[in-house]
DNA sequence: TATGAATGAGGGTTCATTCAT
DNA sequence: CATGAATGAACCCTCATTCAT
């Protein structure tokens, strides 16, 4: 990479990471590009040379953060000898959970702003490794069903939204449980989901 | 009602109103309250008489037409002769369903905004009368469960994340599918987490 | 008129002077709304109360201050007792030229805008009075010819221009001529522009 | 001209085009430096090794473009066996009044800009051949009146003005008249004023 | 010479809020 | 109570110009 574009990567940093904390404390909408780029520590116009709007900046911190947080998750799960598909999914959800229950701000950012789309997206982009190479999170799912999930996107769809909008609302404002509870809930309700959508032979 | 209170009860409606269509045709953050009051054909600074700034009506708003789905839905039901349990929170959620899928921009309001918090406040306020008076439905709905089921209130609440969140998606983005399918998946889904909470004798 | 009204005569009256003296000092370019109400002691917002941008204003000055120095030739013309049709015409030429070359800044102002469409426009609304009240400028035109001229207003269009065009380059940079030796040449050769236009009996 | 020369040509060429383009299409105001260089292919920072900023582009093109109409007009009446002074006049009138029409772009760029000095700029700089080489415009037309014109200076710039400013409005606005019936009418104008130029033996 | 990333002053415009009427 | 003219802070965005490469 030559200096120039090490420098400009640096500048989209600086602006992406100034845009995060004050979205996250003050919301998006009161953050101006002004704040943004003068906790940046760069001038307002160079804001432009970056990105459209502030909405780009958010969409561009979704894909990125969410990406993060589903790539350590399933780093984790390598990392581990668990085997069964169901038991694999609910490590995952636990993962992510207990991720965003340390970072309740991050969780407030993603979830707040993840729509199916922008998830789907993100997973596209998920880079895990093995001894081969880079891997595709989505086929890799598909490969670790092994056939026995029909409608494998409907049901991660039901999973994801099912987890996403009960733990926004647990994790931020304790309603009606605590994360404990719904996780005792949330995970029979998922391999009852699981099951359903599994084929029998 | 005396007549200064039925000008102040016209003037409000008028301004709250004027605030829904605008905000589901231009958006919150796009409407200002000069349009408001423009669009309410009242002067700009009377807004300040009813409300302290538009989120205050958002607000106001929001708790008012999920009270009315609620209520049209729970209405249909009670003219219906439906007698499961199961058969009756699905025939809500399908009554709903088809009232937002007629209204995406109501959709879109409500859902946006929609928390636990609020749609408790909401369910509290919904009335339904009966040959007796008003009826209590958070009260109702534990009465009709003939005590058969445990953790009532969990199982609304991860009901309700379920569809509300996979309903957003799917009636304004058509993501993954249509509503039709959506309903398709939902429903045995939702018929599967219900039996989970029943109480086996 | 009532206390407000006044009051908004005296806002609107403060723009259009402030911007008409810095229109003509610094150039319309380089005047900015923020200068224009700056000068004229009110909040910059307040501009848009009254006008839509700097080029509205242009406008309306244009055609006031065209209007009040035509108003004036015709004034001093009535005053006089000059009978005939074409001395009319040299007498308000030359009247307007000396009041222009009095003002050079107006002159500039007024000739780089003016369109015959605007010059039209103005001249219907030059206010003269007589003994029986309003008069209407162009209609008093046609009657000043007493039938003898074909085509008024080619004529009228024709002298305008020649008039404009030449008396601009003249008094504002003195190129080729200066003022007196472009009169001395000018008004023979709109005798006989006029002359061609009459109708010979 | 030297390889470097060559390129330094071209550059200047392709900003000037450019410039051209953007100035007729979108007007000067709304022309960027950034916009010119974007269309021409061409980094920034390398206009200012050209020119100091738009309006020594503009005034460059003016005078070029005025040059450019003018030596076409001259050029045809060479080709033409036209013999009198008065119909040389015209002729040139005629034909440059047809191409702006034609260009109506060019005529607003040019008419709008054009001043007696600019103008005497560039027929300076009319470049017209005979046998015996370059020939000066300005002393061709002193020869052509044959010394029967009397200031032939002060009969050009009148005619001049007179048309440009007439053919301005009515090319642009077709006001108060269409080309074809303002030609009607000017030319008489200016047959006669010729005839009063002319000294009569 | 040529580049184009970076600058930051300055433009236009909006708008919540106030307050004299 | 109701009005709407006035305010001026705050916003977004553009752009001529510089300068390290």
């Amino acid at each position: 990479m030559g200096k120039v574009e090490e420098n400009k990567k640096k500048k989209k940093d600086a602006i992406v990471n100034s845009a995060f904390s004050l979205f996250i404390n003050n919301g998006i909408n009161d953050t101006s590009i002004a704040d943004i780029m003068k906790k940046a520590e760069l001038a307002k116009g160079t804001f432009y040379l970056y990105f459209k709007d502030k909405y780009e900046v958010r969409d561009y911190l979704i894909r990125r953060k969410a990406t993060q947080v589903f790539e350590r998750a399933i780093e984790d799960l390598e990392a581990s000898d668990i085997e069964e598909f169901d038991d694999k999914i609910i490590f995952i959800i636990d993962n992510v959970l207990d991720q965003l229950d340390g970072n309740k701000i991050l969780l407030k950012f993603i979830f707040k702003n993840l729509s199916w789309g922008l998830f789907r997206h993100s997973m596209e982009h998920v880079q895990v490794y093995d001894s081969e190479g880079q891997i595709d999170i989505f086929g890799k799912f598909n490969e670790l069903t092994d056939g026995k999930i029909r409608n494998v996107e409907m049901l991660l769809f039901l999973i994801v939204e099912l987890v996403s909008s009960t733990a926004y609302s647990v994790i931020l404002y304790k309603q009606p449980v605590e994360l404990p509870e719904l996780k005792e809930e949330l995970y029979p309700v998922i391999r009852q989901m699981i099951h359903l959508y599994t084929i029998n032979d």
